[in-house]
DNA sequence: TGTACATCAGTGAACGCGCGTTCACTGATGTAC
DNA sequence: TGTACATCAGTGAACGCGCGTTCACTGATGTAC
């Protein structure tokens, strides 16, 4: 849509050379990101590299912008795919496995594609404002992430351990829970969200390089930190202590 | 030093008055930076605004990059010095009541500094490489808050539930241990760090948009999902599962 | 206390660069009869 | 099957912009005797 500029009927033999100009513009694009970073990707350079003159890619990005959110689009659906796909690979109720998966799925991608993962999750690209478009594949990634929570919680694997919450933030996960078609109590659903900013946290901090000279072996220690964050999520360690507190108080 | 290039004696007039220009240049620098972003700061702009010729500027900074590692320095001193105040204005044994300080002051100077958390613990500016000059400031937020951990081992409010951990981590840790003079064991060593990653977490994905249309009060969010975390640093929960694991096992 | 000299701050012009975007244009590829 | 016309892809020149950095320079402020 945003990329379809011509009114040439789909299927025909130009509509086909087109989009594959499109995507070599998007793949070359891409690339260019990937050395240097979403504010240093340039329409002539893609062009020059592409082998058309810059002003031939107005034929199929408007702007410069359009080319930026075309990529964003397309590795926010990257990870969502990849999120996905990690989380079908395993049974169904094995909910810490899957939280495994898809953390280990998401840190392959972003450690495979450090600038796109920037782009997506770093600092906001100075005088661009993200479009609608993107806020669809956006969601993708943490939305399997809480059906897998879900499938926990229908399963009895994730449990329940009522905690108090603001008002406000009751509201927003109701709103949520509606939204979304998700079954799953303030209190998990509160553990879920901990446990996502806790991946994206780590990711991050890896990524961005808050962690050299700390640690050597990040696969290890990411590895080892995810773990722990499913046993919490899962939570079945909490219904012992909250017993405990029932019983003493 | 990175800033001193004259070799006017200190004190002189001279030097105060450079001292103060040097001051004028970081704060229009820093203004700059907290309306259009980092990749958009533009020595030429900053000298315009000054009131001075381009050229002028760099009689105080010896490049861009040089000024723009001075305002990450400065940034992190900042955030450094706010979790510092903000650790020591409790008892010094509330180690949850300090977590939660720590926690509101990161995320409150986060809020009022936006494109310098972003240029801290944003996506890493192309083609500028962080000089040595920054690591030592980039550890100041992150050790206080580990000294508060270390307190609250040695007054036994944070309690160690031994857990399985990679040996590359350990080892890690235990250099982490030595260099910074810390007595914490590895378990909390790794909830401490799984605690940082999720403040981290939380702070950017708040700040960069993606809790957008999710949550809509963002600081009950924040401030809830803190405290939970903080209740799991201390760990004091884990123990009753743990005895259970061992009693059942 | 006054003078000669050295240091420093700031100027203004220039270099060379790359950028996004517009526009009138030439050919080539399709479509309709 | 062939021709006339419409659509599209790609060209090349141009506009106006801002950038970092260098350089030779003019004055002003300090310092040493």
């Amino acid at each position: 849509m945003m990329v379809d500029m011509s009114t040439t009927p789909a299927g025909s033999v130009r509509a086909r050379v087109r989009a594959g100009l499109v995507d070599e513009i998007k793949q070359t694009a891409r690339r260019h990101l990937a050395e240097q970073g979403a504010s240093a990707l340039s329409l002539r350079a893609v062009a020059r590299e592409v082998g058309m003159v810059s002003s031939a890619v107005y034929r199929y990005f408007p702007s410069r912008d359009d080319l930026l959110t075309a990529l964003i689009v397309d590795a926010y659906s990257a990870v969502g795919a990849a999120v996905e796909e990690a989380s079908a690979r395993r049974r169904r109720s094995d909910v810490e496995g899957r939280w495994w998966a898809i953390c280990a799925a998401v840190r392959h991608w972003a450690v495979a594609n450090p600038h796109e993962w920037a782009l997506l999750y770093g600092s906001p690209v100075p005088g661009y404002a993200a479009p609608v478009d993107t806020v669809g594949p956006a969601g993708l990634a943490p939305l399997a992430f809480l059906r897998v929570v879900a499938d926990g919680v229908a399963a009895g694997i994730v449990v329940s351990v009522p905690a108090a919450l603001p008002r406000s933030v009751r509201s927003d996960f109701a709103r949520l829970r509606a939204d979304a078609g998700l079954q799953v109590p303030d209190d998990v659903l509160a553990r879920a969200f901990a446990a996502w900013a806790g991946l994206f946290g780590s990711v991050s901090l890896e990524l961005f390089g808050h962690l050299h000279n700390v640690i050597t072996d990040d696969a290890a220690y990411f590895e080892s930190q995810m773990r722990a964050a499913g046993t919490h999520l899962v939570g079945a360690h909490l219904v012992d202590a909250h017993d405990a507190d029932l019983s003493a108080g």
